[in-house]
DNA sequence: AAACCGGGGCC
DNA sequence: GGCCCAGGTTT
């Protein structure tokens, strides 16, 4: 650490600005560590106007690790429709089942004990014990790692594994000891609404006299982040398709993978350059022939590493006896389908449907 | 260490 | 269109 940074000034200027300026957000209305969890684990990788309104549903109807553990699945996702990364709901169930059977419902207090649950790795773990129990832990999100790497000109690239361990190290030496909950959330809160990726707002930071990028004029080459993911480009066929009594056909994804165990309508997909018939090939994977009706206005979805462009058709199975019904290839009613969790490329869809009946 | 995993907001 | 977001798990 460069030796003119004064740690007993930062926090206090920092802990200082905290108080006046923080945002009144729910899960900073408790300190229940389940409530701190359930919300940490939303928060990843996604926004906070994003979250509050899936937290106060999902609190509200799980108000207790307890009711959490005895969850059907299906439920959970269909809680969790529209926030993305599924599979943190099912983490988080599994991990308060572990602590509903083995720690008599009690969160553990100690990081190699919190870190065996599934789904907290070392950043959730830290904002757990430091936001509910007050522990003086790290917890190292992209937010502190901006600030930190401004703060300190940190040149080591962000996207490497091995540079957490940096942050880690400078933010364990600079916490406060005496308000630990609030040091971690401000760090993040400051990344938030003041030391923001683009457009930091220096000239309204509590810590600007601390920030040795400030003084260089480069906050805006920190953090060093570098690594470009190209994405992949893939056409989508999915085919909307009723029996004889109009009922539609659904399918579950597999249990693993891109939106595992969610509801589609049955697609195919082809590469660009592929000329196959996107409706023979799904007549021979279900093995039934269809009567195609008309085709939907074509839709893109951005995944982050995945560029789908969707091509989509309604028609009828011309004899719904070819199809064998399974717990992953079914029937449905509209009235059904809409206790199905459905990812929202196939919201989009289902949407047009039900605009369609309607009219 | 790298790949995989959603979705939305912002510039 | 690219980047970013209160990351973790798997390979």
């Amino acid at each position: 650490m460069r030796q003119t940074f004064d740690k007993e000034q930062f926090q206090k200027d920092l802990l200082q600005w905290y108080e006046k300026e923080k945002r009144d957000l729910p899960w900073r209305r408790t300190s229940n560590p389940y409530y701190i969890w359930v919300s940490e684990i939303m928060l990843q990788q996604t926004r906070v106007d994003t979250v509050i309104p899936y937290y106060l549903k999902f609190i509200e109807r799980f108000p207790t690790m307890e009711s959490l553990a005895e969850a059907d699945e299906e439920e959970l996702l269909k809680l969790w429709e529209g926030l993305g990364y599924y599979s943190r709901v099912r983490n988080l169930q599994i991990g308060v089942r572990e602590v509903v059977e083995h720690y008599g419902s009690e969160v553990p207090k100690t990081r190699k004990e919190i870190s065996s649950l599934k789904g907290i790795g070392p950043y959730t773990a830290g904002a757990i014990l430091s936001i509910a129990y007050n522990l003086p832990e790290h917890a190292v999100d992209g937010n502190v790692m901006r600030v930190y790497s401004r703060l300190f000109e940190i040149p080591d690239d962000i996207s490497k594994p091995k540079t957490k361990k940096i942050f880690d190290e400078l933010v364990t030496k600079t916490i406060s000891h005496e308000d630990p909950s609030s040091f971690n959330q401000a760090i993040m809160e400051l990344g938030a609404v003041v030391c923001t990726p683009r457009n930091p707002h220096c000239l309204l930071c509590p810590v600007q006299e601390h920030c040795a990028a400030y003084a260089s004029g480069t906050p805006l080459d920190y953090p060093v982040k570098k690594g470009k993911t190209k994405v992949r480009k893939v056409d989508i066929f999915p085919f909307v398709l009723q029996d004889e009594q109009g009922r539609y056909l659904m399918r579950k994804r597999p249990s693993e993978g891109l939106l595992a165990n969610m509801w589609e309508f049955p697609y195919v997909e082809r590469a660009s350059e592929d000329l196959t018939d996107p409706q023979q090939q799904l007549e021979k994977q279900l093995n039934t022939k269809i009567k195609v009706g008309q085709t939907y206005e074509p839709y893109k979805h951005i995944f982050s590493h995945l560029h789908w462009n969707i091509y989509a058709t309604n028609g009828r199975i011309v004899d719904s006896n070819d199809i064998k019904e399974t717990a992953t290839m079914k029937f449905f009613t509209i009235e059904e389908m809409k206790a199905l969790p459905m990812a929202v490329p196939v919201q989009v869809l289902f949407k047009q449907i039900l605009n369609h009946i309607i009219l």
